[in-house]
DNA sequence: TATGATAATAGTAATTATTACTAATAATGG
DNA sequence: CCATTATTAGTAATAATTACTATTATCATA
């Protein structure tokens, strides 16, 4: 609606998500922020993340438990959640996988616009210590 | 862990959520409910909810806004949700959808122990309702 | 059918995530 | 430089959810 005028703190903000890969969580952000900009606030922080996601430049991830994320990667992409450790992975598309919107909005009165997917599941590293702590275990029983 | 003990209230609950098909929210059980059991406590119907939902015996499901809802139907599905009215439906499986999870995790190091798929867009109704004004827009001009 | 162990509840308080409000500041076009 | 308007910091408020606790309900066993 309104013009969008340029601002330090939006721009800090656009920089910090594209630069980093870890899906972080508004607060996230805002740590990493303050370091520049020491008085930022909080507000200053959700408020441009939501408009970032609102222009595009951004994109704003709904996760089953915990705060909302975020991911610098504009591009068409899936993401893995680590049920063990929190962690969230981006994933390339999936074969076939844009074909799913038309293929399900052909028996729909609605309009379908969009679409997510979201894998869940042992990110590497986790499984990889669960593995070990089986082992272990049965060596020492 | 612990030993789950049958209570009436869980059994409402379980079966208010077997019963609506509108994929309501904590509070909206709550409301409905409470008709039956006036003392029940929102907490308890959190409660209830996030343990059934770990049994396996209801699905939680998570937006992109607002709070998390739930579903009685545990059969694999999908669910789309209207941008306008906020209302969720379901949707059946797509087409090669359940091979998705299968193909991606080749290129896996970790595990992938299930998928989330939603869509948006707008509902029948709502899209109705748009449809209608912009034809009523254009003779008014 | 009592009893004892423990899970579940109601009621309330606390926490977490997010949004709203406001006076002061910054950006931008003329 | 000035006027207009968006943006900010700081703070308060709200919404969603979880935690705590004394009391009550469930249920296996005596």
């Amino acid at each position: 609606m309104a013009v969008v005028k340029f601002s330090r703190q939006r721009e800090a903000i656009r920089k910090n998500l594209i630069r980093r890969c870890d899906h972080p969580t508004a607060d996230m952000v805002y740590q990493d922020i303050r370091k520049e900009y020491p008085n930022i606030s909080l507000g200053t922080v959700y408020r441009n993340l939501s408009l970032l996601a609102e222009l595009g430049e951004i994109q704003k991830i709904s996760t089953v438990s915990g705060p909302d994320r975020f991911d610098g990667m504009t591009a068409p992409h899936d993401h893995f959640t680590c049920s063990q450790c929190g962690c969230m992975l981006d994933f390339p598309l999936a074969d076939g996988e844009k074909q799913l919107q038309k293929q399900v909005g052909k028996a729909f009165a609605g309009r379908i616009d969009g679409q997510v997917v979201q894998f869940f599941g042992l990110c590497p590293d986790c499984l990889k210590k669960q593995e070990g702590s089986h082992i272990s275990n049965e060596n020492n029983i």
